[in-house]
DNA sequence: CGTAAATATTCGCTTTTCCGAATATACGAA
DNA sequence: TTCGTATATTCGGAAAAGCGAATATTTACG
């Protein structure tokens, strides 16, 4: 029984880390928290061009990060696993006291 | 009582988000993780160039990800908060899962 | 002062990522 | 098949991130 090398975990690991590194991807993996939407609608929420989410979804989901399923010329998104809005929320806390202590330390 | 708007909390987010999206920072992450350690020591241990190394570490502190000391001429590094190792961790797992589900999907 | 050690920054350069507009593809209905 | 809607991809260019080598900075010590 073998496992793949640090080096090789990092690697896949890292890539899912970028995909959450873009505000817009964040955006969409909070707006299909508990409710799959389709492109169109998702391009609206966030006012934002259709290709633009489009590209953005398929970056998603190289990663892992949601799933499709397509309902006739719609296809709908969710997201692959629920927890990954609460490791967002968990990285939210951190930053947020991290910043509470900067601000603290210049008072 | 006013909060600052959702687009600039996924920007500060996404920017840490970043910051993990990289193989090395993530080694480096978690080889501080419950032991601060110098600059040197993790260049080693990464047998990555000193100059990398520190300008991987500027990243993570810009970031606050990770703090430092100074003693004498060497500089400590340490996690800023141990719970990053948590959420790293929780997103390896999903990672997995997600893995597991495709490779099963195959078969 | 001068030297050595530790860390940070700069310099070129390459690779990756991002964007909107435009185009292409897939599907359903008639 | 033809049309309309939904989604995906391509194109061309701009901005960001990556690297190693070399150089600069900071601190301690004699």
């Amino acid at each position: 029984m073998d496992f793949p090398p640090v080096e090789e975990i990092n690697l896949l690991h890292a890539h899912v880390c970028r995909a959450l590194g873009d505000p817009t991807r964040l955006h969409i993996l909070y707006a299909l928290h508990g409710e799959p939407k389709r492109v169109t609608a998702l391009a609206e929420e966030l006012d934002s061009p259709q290709s633009s989410v489009s590209r953005h979804l398929a970056i998603l989901r190289q990663r892992s990060l949601v799933q499709t399923e397509r309902n006739g010329t719609e296809i709908i998104y969710r997201l692959a696993d629920e927890r990954i809005v609460q490791v967002l929320d968990m990285m939210r806390m951190i930053l947020r006291d991290a910043l509470e202590r900067q601000s603290n330390a210049l008072a």
